[in-house]
DNA sequence: ATGAAAGCGCTAACAC
DNA sequence: GTGTTAGCGCTTTCAT
């Protein structure tokens, strides 16, 4: 049991070297244990330590210079779908090379963004890695070429997590995933299996995954030779409302479309429940498919075929190529991203 | 643009002073701007900071005897179901509060839970907070008690959040939320509706949860002078393998249960799917209810009446309390639940 | 309203 | 192997 209680009186280095009768200096040897110290003086000051209930002081260290052990994650919402997977990949590696994960929420706001980044230079953090949602793209260079820079100068990383690259000699790391890639193997698997009017649902303007997510659709039609009608690209929010709602001004307009390719899963969801509502049924007389494969995907009836994006490697790449980078200023990585055929997906059989 | 770029010289409010050719107190008092100094003094270390590209040392602050300005999150696994909803109330309150806040994970390892305890007390943080996962009732009680010590000794506050409490006089503030009224509130539910053979699926043996939640589900059944079969508890995993084998095994035995109470949304998910699987249609032949209410449980088809439990408000009164508390050791909260009405239950006509 | 000095707890650099 | 000195960057006295 502790001597002390009060929250005021924290024993420092200084009196568990008293204690043990040698100096701060010994002590703090013992305490690092990458010194030599005599196993006597050692186990006293072990001893020492463990009576007063020792505990160093964090911000001591960081203070004298050392590593701050810290990495930070700033995402929109914590509830977002991808949120659990990624931060389940930064904290795994953090933990794995000794550091502690900060958690940091925008809500999308840049300026509160801003004020996020300013807080995390000031705690020195190791890496700051911000996730997703890439807005206005006409001053979103310039903003994290500012952030990757000041966050340099304050000897802190600025990671990109699924956000478009500042580009070349910025100070920071680019982790991304092949949107385009994804879409396209979804598009094409869609065509291969006989689809030729496929809605895409869910296009968010000026998003940058959603361009390249109908950029890869446009290419797997061009590929195959399949006519593109323009007007089957639906706008709508990353939401289940959005998706459900662009889904119904989809069949109050036409209702030819044999297949619908979900912007998301979650969009897929509501995609779903609206086809649900008007009777038509899934595979049989629509396919419809994501984007993301969150663990709802394999929830939803019938189980949706999706692509799959790494989430968690993003995390876990996010940290390890931060902490261990080469001298270069700018590194990027993209990840693969692939189909994974569940139930919500048939062929079409003219 | 910065005037330094090595990541080595980082500005300090003594090259701030001297820059605006004053003392290094007068700057720290224009930062800290919590002292009366002279207007034109102060524009002029402004502007100093502005063209230094100032940033505070926070653990410069820290180490001076200031509050850290950090409160911790400890949660069992990054993606468990409910850890978005917590740490969404948990990072927003400690927002709102002025606080950053840690992200740590366990994966149910007592060891691990100390030892980032341990970390965590290096850090200062101002509350420590511990969420769901309650393990081997014999040790915890004073496994928790020395933890709530041991951090209040290093001026920190231990908050269990949906965990038992270690009992009155142990400095710890503990959060939970009504296990016990939410099952006895469904069940009662089930019961008025006319279901008499209720199984409940999910035991999951030594979790205080699970004896709460089966704690209702008795005490409605003896308040409508209901038989309550014991043969009826069956025993599975929280997760959706566990709901589906679970109730694989029941109906291998049985097949007169009218209504399945699921101890989690997960596992009423895989309840779903094992019923779905055999051609047992929700509800019209069987009722399913789950607990908990996560985002998923309005997801699934059917949409699933479940019991509400206030996740994101849990991890707001976490931080709230930790940080504003009186003088009195300990402090325990109970938040209410209440069951949610969708349509995977249905009344049962003898 | 401003400044000077001391110290928070720890550790790198240098003695002994 | 162990002790001494100095200093990390900021803030709290205590002057002025």
């Amino acid at each position: 049991m502790p001597r002390r209680s009060g929250p005021g009186k924290r024993p420092t280095l200084a009196d568990v070297a008293a204690r043990a009768g040698v100096s701060a200096m010994t002590a703090s040897r013992v305490a690092a244990g990458n010194y030599p110290v005599a196993p006597p003086t050692r186990a006293k000051v072990l001893r020492a330590m463990r009576d007063l209930d020792y505990v160093a002081n964090a911000h001591a260290r960081a203070l004298g210079g050392a590593a701050t052990g810290t990495v930070a994650l700033v995402l929109d919402d914590a509830t977002g779908p991808f949120f659990a997977s990624i931060a389940r990949g930064v904290e795994r590696q953090a933990a794995a090379e000794g550091r502690l994960c900060l958690l940091c929420t925008t809500h999308g706001d840049p300026e509160r963004e801003a004020a996020v980044v300013a807080l995390l230079r000031e705690r020195r953090a190791e890496a700051v890695i911000l996730v997703g949602g890439a807005q206005d793209c006409a001053t979103y260079t310039e903003r994290m070429t500012a952030f990757a820079h000041s966050l340099e100068q304050s000897g802190s990383r600025l990671v990109l997590c699924g956000r478009p690259s500042p580009g070349p000699g910025v100070p920071a790391t680019v982790v991304e995933y092949d949107n385009e890639g994804g879409a396209y193997a979804m598009t094409a698997y869609l065509l291969d299996n006989g689809h030729r009017t496929i809605a895409y649902v869910g296009r968010e303007p000026g998003l940058s995954t959603t361009d390249e997510r109908i950029a890869g659709f446009r290419r797997a039609h061009a590929d195959h030779g399949a006519a593109l009608d323009e007007s089957l690209i639906r706008p709508g929010a990353f939401s289940r409302e959005g998706g459900a709602a662009a889904t119904a001004a989809l069949w109050a307009e036409r209702t030819d479309a044999t297949a619908v390719f979900a912007a998301t899963d979650i969009v897929a969801a509501g995609v779903l429940r609206a086809l649900r509502e008007r009777g038509v049924r899934v595979p049989e007389d629509v396919s419809v498919v994501g984007f993301d494969d969150i663990p709802l995907a394999s929830d939803l009836t019938p189980a949706l075929t999706t692509v799959r994006v790494p989430h968690e490697q993003l995390g876990r790449e996010a940290v390890r190529r931060a902490l261990h980078r080469g001298p270069e200023a700018d590194d990027r990585v993209v990840l693969g991203t692939h189909i994974v055929v569940r139930d919500s997906a048939a062929p079409h059989l003219p």
